[in-house]
DNA sequence: GTTATTTGGTAAATCGGTTGCACAAAAAGG
DNA sequence: CCTTTTTGTGCAACCGATTTACCAAATAAC
C-alpha cells in the first residue's frame, strides 16, 4: 500500500517533497544548532568584562588574581562571573599562555594487552590520584601497535596537548623516549632508562637489589636449580631483575645454566609456555624466579595442568606483589614493588619540573618490599 | 674521613663554592631555556605559508584537504610542510573550530578503589581501541570524592576540554548524569540510567535477564536457598541484577528471605564481611548469588577462612568474567558481559553522536554469556 | 603648589589556527 | 570577442583567553 502510494507519485512530487524534508531538515538543524549554540557559546571573559564595567584584561588579572587590582574591583568581577557562570574557555587559555594544565601517560604500545596487567591501571591511579591533587588532567594513550603509540605521542607534544609525559615502561631504544630526548620534551620515566641514566629523570626500584635478595632467599631455602623467568629482553626491567638474579647465583657459586633463563612477554599465557619447557628437562628446576605475577599466575595454572605441586615441588618467587598474587593457590611470595607509589612519586617528579624548568634532573628509587607467603619452601630432598 | 673534609672547610670556601655553583646552574638555565623556546616556538601555519608562498588560509585548507585548493598547490605546501616539520597547534584549532578532538572518561568517584576493580581498565581498554581507530584522544577523570569528581567533569565540559564524555557507571541521582543533561552535553552512558531512559544514550547488558537466567541454573541445581551479594544499591546494575534474582525466585515460587539479600561495595572486602553475615545464620544458604566477580574473591576467601567449602557446601555464582574468575580455586561460574564490548560500544556510540548532532538516542544491548566453571554444583543432601 | 611616584586600570597585540567573502584569472558560453 | 561562470587564493575577522605597554588619578615628596 505504501509502495503503491509512492509509485503513483509524479516525478514533480517528489522533487518538492524532497525540498519540503530539506528545508525541515535544516529548519530543525538550526534549532539545535540554536540550542547548541545557547551551550557552546558560552560566556565568556568580555561577558564578564561588560557586566562588571571593567576591561577583559582586568578580569583576567582578577582570575589569576593579580595584586594590581583592588579588592573592590575584584569584589566586583568575581560576583560578575558567578552570575553569569562564567568558566574560563581552556584551550583558549592554554594557546595564550602555551600550556595545558595536563600530562600524558604513555602505556607500552598495544594497551591491548597492557592492561591487561594490573601493574598499568595500579600506577595509573598513583599518577591521577597526583594529578588531582595538583590540578593536571590526565591523557592516556591507548596504544595500538609502535607505529600508532609513535604517533599518539606526536600528538601530544607537536600538538601541545600535553605539558609533559610519563612513560610506563623503559626498554632500550625505544624511539619514543629517543624522541622526547630529542624534542628536549619533559618527560619522566617509570623504571630505569637503558642508556643516558643521569640525563633522564627517572622513578625506579632498586630492581637488580630487589632481584639479588629474592633469589638469596631462595638459595637460602637449599634452591640450587633456580630458572628465572622473565620478560622480552629490550624491557630494561627484565634485565635488571636477571642481573640481580645472576648476582645473587655467582655470589653463592652456583653455576649459571643458561637453559634455566626464559623470557617472554609479561602475560598469563607466556607463563604457561615456559613451565612446558622448564619440565621438559631431564633435571628440571627446583625453583622459578618469576618476573611478573601475571606471568606467575600462567605458572601457576601451567603446573597444576601438569601436576607438578607448587611449593612442594617447585618453589616459586614473583615479582610486583599485584592484589591477585594473594589469590592464588598458592599464594605467591613476592617482591612489593609499590606501584601506586612509583605512579605517585612520578607525577610528582614530572609535576615538579612542569612547574620550573631549571629543576634538575632525578632519580627517584622507590622502596620494595618481599612478601613471604606459601609459593616457597624448603629444600629438604 | 669524607666528614672531616668538609668540616676543615671554612665559611668562605662554602659560600663561593655555592656561587660558584650557583652560577654555573644560572648559565645552564639560560642554555636549556634558549634551547627550549626553540622547541616551543614551534612553526606555525604562517611559516609554511611564507615557505610555499601562499596564504595562511590556503595552508589551513590544505589541511583540511579542501577541494577549492589545486592539486599543484596542495603538493607544494605539503612539501612546506613536511621541510619545516609542521604540526597544527590542536589549542589554537580546538578554540578556532570549538572543538577538542577527545572525550571524557569518568569512573565512578574514587578511582581509588575503581582502577582496582579490573572492569575498569577492560572497559577503558575498549574506548581506547575505539577511540585510537578514530582519532580521538581520551581523557581520564582520576576521581577522587563525589565533589572533586564533579569539579573535574565541570572543567571537562566548560573548559571545552573534551567533545563529549562516557560514564562509566549509573546510579540513581547522579549529580554528574544530570549536570550533563543540565547542559545537554554529548555523553553516553555505560549502564541503564535510573530514569529518563529515553532521552539517554547508554550502553549496557540485559543484566535482569542475565541475573534471571543464572539465579534459574542454581535452582535447576537445586538450590532453594540461595542469597544476593551485590554493590550499593544505588547503582542501577545492582538492583537490576537483583530484580533478575528475584523475579526468577518468584518464578520457581522460592521466597524470597531479606535476610540473604547483602548489599555493599563491590569490593574484596566487603565479600567477605557478607559471608560472615550469611553464615551465622542457623540456615545459610546454600548458594551465594554475587554481583561481582572482585567480590566473589572476597566471598572465596573467606569460606576458606571459615573451613567453608565451595562448591561443596556452598555454590557460586558471579557476574562480569574477569581473568581473575578463572584463577580462583574453584574457578568461578559467572556471566560474561563482555566488557571490551562495552568499551567499545560505548565509544562508537558517542563518536557517532559527536559526528552529527541529530543522531538518534540509542540504546545498545551487549550480550552477554554464562561461563560454567567449577563454583556451582547440584544440590544432593 | 608643583613634581615625582604609586596605584588601578585599559587598549591593543598576541597565541595559531579557521572561514566567510571578495576578487582576480581562467574556462565556458553565446 | 565579449560576457558569464568556475576555479583558486588572499584578506581579514573571528575563537577566548593573556600580557605588554601605556595612561590617568591619587598620593607622596620636596
Amino acid at each position: 500500500m505504501i509502495a503503491q502510494k509512492y509509485c503513483t507519485r509524479s516525478l514533480f512530487k517528489w522533487l518538492s517533497d524532497d525540498i519540503v524534508f530539506i528545508s525541515g531538515l535544516i529548519k530543525e538543524r538550526n534549532r539545535l544548532q540554536a540550542k547548541e549554540d545557547e551551550r557552546v557559546m558560552a560566556v565568556t571573559i568580555k561577558d564578564v568584562a561588560k557586566k562588571a564595567n571593567v576591561a577583559p584584561s582586568t578580569v583576567s588579572r582578577v582570575i589569576s588574581d593579580n595584586p594590581r587590582i583592588s579588592d573592590a574591583t575584584k569584589k566586583r568581577v568575581r560576583k560578575a562571573m558567578e552570575e553569569l557562570g562564567y568558566h574560563p574557555n581552556v584551550n583558549a587559555r592554554n594557546l595564550a599562555i602555551r600550556s595545558t594544565q595536563a600530562i600524558g601517560v604513555i602505556m607500552p604500545s598495544s594497551a591491548e594487552t597492557s592492561l591487561q596487567n594490573p601493574f598499568f591501571p595500579e600506577v595509573l591511579r598513583g599518577i591521577g590520584s597526583m594529578a588531582l591533587e595538583t590540578g593536571y588532567s590526565l591523557y592516556v594513550s591507548t596504544g595500538g601497535d609502535d607505529t600508532q603509540s609513535f604517533e599518539e605521542v606526536k600528538r601530544m607534544v607537536y600538538g601541545n596537548r600535553v605539558d609533559g609525559i610519563i612513560l610506563l615502561y623503559s626498554r632500550r631504544n625505544d624511539p619514543i623516549m629517543n624522541f622526547l630526548v630529542k624534542e628536549k620534551f619533559p618527560f619522566v620515566l617509570v623504571g630505569k632508562p637503558y642508556k643516558r641514566e643521569s640525563q633522564i629523570t627517572y622513578v625506579d626500584n632498586d630492581n637488580i637489589q630487589a632481584s639479588k635478595k629474592v633469589t638469596e632467599h631462595l638459595i637460602e631455602l637449599g634452591h640450587r636449580r633456580i630458572a628465572y623467568l622473565g620478560g622480552t629482553t629490550d624491557l630494561v626491567v627484565t634485565t635488571d631483575r636477571l642481573d640481580g638474579y645472576k648476582q645473587a647465583l655467582l655470589a653463592a657459586e652456583i653455576p649459571i645454566n643458561e637453559k634455566f633463563i626464559i623470557h617472554d612477554e609479561f602475560l598469563r599465557s607466556s607463563g604457561r609456555k615456559a613451565v612446558e619447557k622448564l619440565f621438559s628437562f631431564s633435571e628440571p628446576p627446583t625453583a622459578i624466579l618469576v618476573a611478573d605475577d601475571m606471568m606467575s599466575l600462567g605458572v601457576i595454572n601451567m603446573l597444576e595442568e601438569l601436576g607438578i605441586e607448587c611449593p612442594e615441588d617447585v618453589s616459586i618467587t614473583s615479582f610486583n606483589n599485584l592484589y591477585l598474587s594473594e589469590i592464588t593457590r598458592p599464594s605467591l611470595t613476592t617482591v612489593d614493588i609499590n606501584i601506586y607509589s612509583l605512579g605517585i612519586q612520578s607525577a610528582k617528579s614530572l609535576i615538579e619540573r612542569l612547574k620550573s624548568k631549571d629543576e634538575p634532573v632525578k632519580r627517584v628509587i622507590v622502596p620494595f618490599e618481599i612478601k613471604y607467603r606459601n609459593s616457597t619452601r624448603a629444600l629438604t630432598e
